[in-house]
RNA sequence: GCGGAUGUGGUGAAAUUGGUAUACACGCUAGACUUAGGAUCUAGUGCCUACGGUGUGGAGGUUCGAGUCCUCUCAUCCGCACCA
């Protein structure tokens, strides 16, 4: 009979159901592994992404249960977001049949897969009972002011009327209907993630070498951290009276406080409030200029050359008494350092330019060359009363230390990160559990009354937001007074569910109705011991994810810093060179291959055509490459393992090519520990399998095929798990997979060994030698096996490596 | 511009961390068997002017010895990008 993996595969996918083979166990007294992979979005399908996923962590979950590991290796489906509507829209489906549908096939086509995750802990994020624990954390972040509402700028599409992020913006255009966005003032929810911001970077350092370094780079990049200088600019007289009095100063940041004797003018945002007064005054020729700028989004501004209008308001340099022009400039942000700047074109690139096209006086206050652009180095200062001759560097910290003995400044840390806004006017989400009263203002829900749930008769019609056009959903009595008052009509960012999902799937599910976070649970199981997805998700799930760590462990729900211990960023899968996508028609169906060649031979491929954080190219006859190696596999197992009893093999008796077979199976079992551990370079590991094969196949003796096949299947187990059952089942009662093999390092000790000759570094010929050849003997042979090369020359050195090579100087 | 990687046969990739470069696989070539097939098996396969020479993007350096360490350089990919 010959390898037929559809039969093979369906029945031991039905044994392990039948059998709850992976759900872990309650014994906490056991050692345990939590390995986590990504979970998905609901799309439809599975990609081959997924399956690489699912293939990687599966392999270490698989071999760590095997090494009698307690281990949880869960799945979800990250179910909540607008992909979801957009299918309502287009199809008239409720997004929530679409959801399920979508779960249902593609838990399907996990399990079809072979993959070992915990079937009781599966959960999908737009279940109630998990939004129910959500909301709960939502308003325990809000009673401790981690969670607030603020009136911010947002992108909003005045013809969907809703908000959109910034990467659903094309050319400051809505992505689904082509309608300029404009900047609007909006109140929404924000986490305060800056307030984390220190520690966020601080513990980058405790996860390296445990994280991929490009990872730890982006996130301190993002973060953004930076030292410097705050303090307020006074306006002259009568620029306050220009402001009816109502404003006096504003705040400015610098890094560069060792140029502060360099500013020239001042640099506003067109948000500024001291432009808004003036353009409600009607106090500004160039209104409509800057009111257009206000309107333009932060990444449009960045491409627009450098723009700005003289605003004719005066303020005060704090040291000199000078009197500054203010100006309002586009590349000025105004969620940065306060949405001002104090100018030095002499010392910074982006000043230099804008006084350039403007003429605004460029004054020196560092030694350096100017000549050509604004010198940015280091230097002694000039130009800078009691500084002058002072290096900057140093200047930097006296000038600082001034402003503080003077009370006008202080050192100030800023970070490029924002708050993080979770409100969406969405209804495919959760709802944001917040009542508005007329008496009590915003209100948090009644705990009580959890979970706060979507209403199932909404009409989506891509306008607007369902549950605000909802007749009655909104309305609600005030939790603090009882008078009638309106829900709230937000619901959260989907990367909210995302953020706590590593600890949900530790608390045992027979608790998942009274309780959110299960400390016990989550003191046994976390930190995620292996944590494996891909690398676009490098800053913003993983940062969330690291935040709600540390704000739960603040509100006591957990005990540690940081939610995955290890991260293995895997690489994209390629097709002819180009990610798979369905635009370029360059797509390979997982179900395809599954039903052409099984699970086990896609997901052998996938580990061995390339290490897992590379990119994978997808190539069709490697794939029958790895299906070949499986029926050879196969047929190995069937015609040569004739006596499947193991016995004691007397390595000494065994004939050249038996020992030499041995070995190559020992090598590999050797290799595995390092490969499922720590650099998880499958592909090795399965070539080295393979390398066993063939030896293998070039000895006869029956007993030594059995040992081999064993190992060889013990070893493959997690990568091709359908197929190693069903052999070691039949061959071995199952045996080679419960527990950890042995290694004999007499299979390595050799009768005789290759060393290789060298002449002046250049590999000449080989010889054989005994292993326990001494040094003497060992140059004495090769001297005679390298003689043609010695003649007539002058021996300089002879260097001996053991077991490895003879290196010969001569001139 | 800043930050992070990566460059090895026709292709995907190995190399026990300074010690025989190209394991394993794909592809290709030739052959065997054959119910003529995208099956299986055997042999070969870095390049060149082939008893020799040369070879890990390029140029130097350290060393008895470098894919591996150091310096410079080129190319590609990814992330961030007016953060004052």
């Amino acid at each position: 009979m010959s390898y037929n993996p559809s039969q093979i595969e369906s029945k031991w996918q039905d044994i392990w159901d039948k059998n709850g083979s992976f759900e872990p166990s309650d014994d906490k007294s056991l050692s345990k592994k939590y390995i986590l992979s990504m979970f998905p979005f609901p799309s439809g399908r599975l990609h081959m992404g997924h399956v690489r996923n699912y293939a990687i962590s599966d392999s270490i979950a698989r071999y760590y249960r095997k090494q009698g590991f307690n281990v949880l290796h869960p799945i979800g489906f990250d179910a909540f977001g607008m992909p979801a509507e957009n299918a309502a829209i287009k199809h008239n489906l409720h997004p929530k049949k679409w959801t399920y549908e979508n779960i249902e096939y593609m838990s399907k086509e996990l399990k079809s897969l072979g993959f070992s995750f915990s079937k009781n802990r599966e959960l999908a994020t737009c279940d109630p009972l998990y939004t129910k624990w959500e909301q709960e954390f939502i308003i325990k972040m809000y009673e401790v002011g981690v969670l607030f509402r603020e009136l911010t700028t947002v992108n909003w599409c005045p013809h969907d009327l809703t908000v959109l992020a910034n990467e659903q913006l094309e050319d400051g255009c809505c992505w689904r209907c082509g309608t300029q966005v404009v900047q609007r003032q909006m109140q929404g929810y924000y986490l305060d993630i800056v307030k984390y911001a220190d520690e966020l970077l601080e513990d980058l350092s405790l996860l390296e070498g445990k994280w991929p370094s490009q990872v730890l780079a982006m996130q301190n990049n993002w973060i953004g951290k930076s030292i410097g200088l705050n303090f307020s600019f006074s306006l002259s007289d009568e620029s306050i009276k220009q402001l009816d009095d109502e404003i006096k100063s504003f705040d400015v940041f610098t890094t560069r406080a060792d140029t502060i004797y360099g500013v020239t003018y001042c640099a506003l945002a067109p948000e500024h409030p001291i432009v808004k007064k003036l353009l409600k005054k009607g106090l500004l020729k160039d209104a409509k200029e800057i009111e257009s700028m206000a309107n333009m989004t932060e990444r449009e501004r960045s491409q627009a050359p450098k723009e700005g209008y003289k605003l004719g308001i005066e303020a005060i340099h704090p040291l000199t008494g000078e009197k500054v022009p203010l100006w309002c400039a586009n590349f000025v942000l105004a969620s940065y350092g306060g949405g001002a700047v104090m100018s030095v074109p002499a010392h910074d690139e982006r000043d230099w330019e804008f006084a350039t096209k403007y003429q605004l006086p460029i004054k020196q206050v560092i030694e350096g060359d100017i000549s050509n652009g604004a010198y940015i180095g280091s230097g002694k200062l000039i130009n800078s009363d009691e500084f002058n001759g002072v290096d900057n560097v140093e200047a930097k910290a006296k000038i600082i230390a001034l402003f503080e003995e003077k009370s006008i400044g202080s050192a100030k840390t800023n970070f490029k990160l924002r708050n993080w806004g979770v409100s969406r006017q969405r209804y495919w989400g959760a709802p944001i559990p917040f009542v508005h009263c007329d008496d009590c203002g915003v209100v948090p829900e009644k705990i009580d009354n959890l979970p706060i749930t979507l209403p199932d008769d909404v009409q989506i019609t891509g306008e607007g937001n369902p549950l605000e056009k909802h007749p009655t959903w909104k309305e609600c009595k005030c939790p603090k007074c009882g008078k009638d008052a309106i829900r709230e009509t937000d619901t959260m960012d989907t990367f909210v569910q995302s953020s706590w999902y590593q600890f949900r799937y530790a608390v045992n599910p027979k608790n998942w109705e009274n309780v959110g976070i299960d400390k016990e649970d989550v003191k046994y199981w976390l930190g995620v011991d292996q944590y494996i997805g891909g690398i676009e998700h490098a800053i913003l799930h993983l940062l969330y994810a690291r935040f709600f760590t540390k704000v739960l462990r603040d509100l006591g729900y957990v005990q540690i810093d940081e939610p995955f211990e290890r991260l293995l960023t895997q690489g994209m899968v390629l097709k002819d060179g180009a990610k798979m996508s369905k635009s370029k028609g360059n797509t390979v169906d997982p179900d395809e291959i599954i039903k052409k060649y099984g699970a086990d031979t896609a997901r052998l491929f996938i580990l061995f055509a390339s290490p897992p954080q590379k990119e994978l190219e997808w190539n069709d006859s490697a794939v029958e490459g790895s299906f070949r190696f499986l029926k050879r596999l196969y047929d190995r197992a069937t015609s040569k393992v004739t006596q499947p009893r193991l016995e004691k093999i007397e390595h000494s008796k065994l004939s050249k090519d038996e020992k030499y077979a041995r070995q190559k199976v020992y090598e590999a079992l050797k290799k595995s520990t390092d490969v499922f551990e720590s650099s998880f370079s499958f592909n090795t590991l399965i070539a080295s399998c393979m390398e066993a094969l063939n030896a293998l196949d070039k000895q006869e003796s029956g007993e030594v095929w059995s040992e081999g096949m064993y190992i060889i299947l013990h070893l493959l187990e997690p990568i091709i798990p359908h197929l190693s059952h069903e052999l070691s089942d039949r061959l071995f009662a199952g045996k080679n997979l419960t527990h950890k093999i042995e290694i004999i390092e007499e299979v390595f000790i050799k009768e005789s060994i290759t060393m290789a000759i060298s002449i002046n570094g250049k590999h000449r010929i080989n010889m054989e030698i005994s292993p326990t050849a001494s040094k003497e003997v060992i140059l004495e042979t090769a001297r005679s096996v390298a003689s043609r090369w010695l003649e007539n020359m002058t021996m300089v050195k002879e260097i001996v490596v053991p077991n490895k090579l003879v290196n010969f100087v001569i001139r």
